[in-house]
DNA sequence: GTATAAACATGACAAAAATCATGGCTATGT
DNA sequence: ACATAGCCATGATTTTTGTCATGTTTATAC
């Protein structure tokens, strides 16, 4: 017997989607919702596949399940730069396709992902069909500009220190706890920390080291424990 | 008489504006057009005066009629970073709005500058009714995102002298040439185009001057020519 | 035109951060 | 269990960049 609760066996109904509330994508109509769920095609990727790359052409949106995604730039010097961390509930690829060009970032997993591909066609079909979505949609891509300028203002400000402790905030914010309630809630290398604050690998686990002998964080592997949060923000000179 | 050509002379008109295909906003359905030229309040700035503030509250949108604006945030310990370069068919004040926050940047005239505000609820009713200008927001912000986001990576992985020869290219792109060709058409202090790279006045300074001991720019005051610009790219290393 | 402030320029120095080098640790696959 | 590669850690050093100090030039206001 299979049980409609088991997303992940087979294709997960858009209506009863444990990211139904999460999604921007999901409060659309629910006739278009019964659209992307006859449309849409569910797919799972390992811990560390890629999902789409750099560079080559967007045929549809990625609706994350479940799991955890990254999105990244390789600079001109063919460093990796992250510039979105995402989860559960948030879509990717629509940036591209709404600019009408090849992906400008590359979208890989950091852990087992299960997301749904919705084609090109529906999608446009749905945003030009349902304004209040389309809305959303724009709302959704004022809030990524406006973080993405402020993350632009800190990089171009602030010393490194201070971004690292942000950026281990912004990864609380962003995934949470586990169970214990101080572990962040992923495992990234301490090179993906750093192409997190754009900085060198070295300066990250130099500093991540400091922190640690300043008792703010806990360092097991690549488990990080937040053990003096307000001591962090302090660090991370945070106003907004 | 007065004649309508003279758009400076009361509040132009949209279907007339010079600017009609620069601006997403001028896309809008003839009947909106027609409602907004009803409604729209024009206004004249002089050079440094601000347009709005960062914290406020925003009533409407801003579209450029003719001039030039920087907009900025302002960075945790009070520098400034200029975040964009707004010239006339640009539209500014619109991400706060459809994000409904307050202003996350300040708007300043560069130059004298004309602009008429659109009233929030005409902006947002027109954006509920025409689709297809809604459509074209959203590629908007989707393009400024993207900008933004490359903007980010190279403020993260570039030299600085790379990024002051790329912003010169910037300057160059938005602005273009006076009409000898080869003087950039906005003045900029030393300390603005500082902020625009993220970095320094001095460096930026010494940076010029290196630029021009190079032969690639030559400097008149706040005059800046550029006489090299395969070099000025190379020096920036630009792969995109 | 002259005073005054602001912007520009440059040198000296300090601080921050990257790079290089080396060694140990830890996963992964056989 | 063991080899191997990749990751983590740390010291030494260099490079880059920012800061401070000081003088000059250029606007701006009276």
């Amino acid at each position: 017997m299979v049980s409609k609760n088991l997303i992940h066996e087979g294709s997960p109904v858009c209506q009863t989607c444990a990211q139904k509330n999460a999604s921007v994508f999901c409060k659309a109509k629910v006739e278009y919702l019964n659209e992307i769920t006859g449309q849409k095609v569910s797919n799972t990727f390992k811990k560390g596949q890629t999902i789409f790359n750099e560079g080559s052409y967007p045929f549809g949106v990625f609706c994350i399940n479940s799991g955890k995604v990254k999105l990244t730039h390789l600079g001109d010097d063919g460093k990796e730069q992250i510039i979105r961390l995402l989860k559960g509930g948030d879509i990717i690829g629509y940036r591209a396709l709404l600019s009408g060009e090849r992906y400008s970032a590359t979208a890989v997993a950091l852990e087992d992902t299960h997301i749904c591909f919705i084609p090109k066609e529906l999608f446009i079909y749905i945003l030009k069909n349902d304004a209040a979505l389309t809305f959303e949609m724009m709302k959704l891509l004022a809030d990524e500009l406006h973080k993405t300028e402020l993350k632009m203002t800190h990089l171009a400000q602030k010393p490194v220190r201070e971004r690292l402790a942000e950026i281990l905030l912004f990864i609380e914010e962003t995934y949470g706890f586990e169970e214990d309630g101080v572990t962040l809630n992923v495992r990234l290398s301490r090179e993906e920390i750093a192409n997190l604050v754009g900085t060198a690998t070295e300066s990250t686990i130099r500093l991540l080291s400091e922190f640690k002998r300043d008792n703010m964080v806990e360092l097991d592997g690549k488990k990080i424990k937040i053990i003096n949060q307000k001591k962090l923000a302090k660090t991370a000179n945070l106003q907004d």
